[in-house]
DNA sequence: CAGTTTGTTCAGTCTTGACTGAACAAACTG
DNA sequence: CAGTTTGTTCAGTCAAGACTGAACAAACTG
């Protein structure tokens, strides 16, 4: 049970939503959770303080925040005179996002390949869809770049127009 | 086990491949699996054909079939003078697997913005990060929808040139 | 040094849902 | 009609893996 002290119901509904949401994306629901959280406070967290927060175990938020810190997906930041690890959420998440797509279509892109060398002799149809297949990943792999560079230099204009509340470690309280 | 009869290792490998690649994207192993199946194969398929191939009971090929065809990743098609059910790789699979992601866009942008109204007051970093991702989300749909009618042009130009070897129930021996 | 705080790891529990076999329904066959 | 073929549904089993508590390790504090 969540110490709810301090989320209010909406913003629980937001975690809830986001978590699984993510947890469709081979995240685990504390996981997406723990990406909820982090998207909607102000500040980094610690350990101890999400675990709270979420009423789950520590054990389950270290174990579950560092599958995100590895996918880029959360930062780990220190603060001075603080031993405590604390945790935002990356700002370069949703750019992860659109490289993992990326390395799925290549995926499946070495398996139609793999598929098309095992075919029987005179499967016109079969020959005909996975050279199809290898096709769609080639185009959708460009297409996927394509979108990572706009999303950079769209990033980058708003930026300089608008530079973004500069969240370190060391501007809290 | 699967009657491998009529299967060659590789043809094997390549339908646990597939299978892998799509217990990824929410349908179950066997589901991905009679994708891979279907992708190999040179005409539609029987259930209980499908089931003795790949070794499994009829119930899972029924009810796995059925979501396949659901999301018209497959489709039932009719052999004239006989009354089971075929099935065989849909043509549009990959279009609607583009579409599902503007889906899931789609999704996590009514997410953000519930997120960013349950914002405490002068919540700035969480503002601008909620505020950033429904962009994000606004961003990714355009490209996405770009891409489909970019597949779709160049599908209707390269079929124009080559017309793929139509498969429909009938032809078949 | 002993004691505290913090994070990690691991064995065990529990939940989820995939898959099966069997019963059933529907369409056909003689 | 009784019998067969085919597809679906459902209760039950089983496996995967998420989560926990407890033990442990490491860094710090007095």
């Amino acid at each position: 049970m969540p110490d709810n002290s301090s989320l209010t119901p909406e913003q629980q509904e937001f975690i809830e939503r986001i978590g699984l949401y993510f947890a469709q994306y081979h995240l685990s629901r504390i996981g997406g959770r723990l990406l909820g959280l982090l998207l909607l406070v102000d500040r980094p967290l610690g350990i101890e303080e999400m675990a709270t927060m979420l009423g789950v175990s520590r054990a389950s938020v270290s174990t579950n925040i560092r599958v995100t810190a590895d996918l880029d997906l959360t930062e780990r930041v220190g603060l001075p005179g603080d031993r405590r690890d604390y945790y935002r959420f990356s700002p370069e998440a949703w750019l992860r996002g659109l490289e993992a797509r990326i390395t799925g279509t290549r995926q499946l892109q070495r398996i139609a390949e793999q598929g098309l060398a095992a075919l029987a002799d005179g499967d016109t149809v079969a020959d005909a869809r996975l050279t199809e297949l290898i096709d769609f990943c080639e185009f959708a792999i460009a297409e996927q770049r394509a979108t990572i560079i706009r999303w950079q230099e769209r990033r980058d204009k708003l930026h300089r127009a608008h530079p973004p509340p500069h969240q370190d470690a060391a501007t809290d309280d």
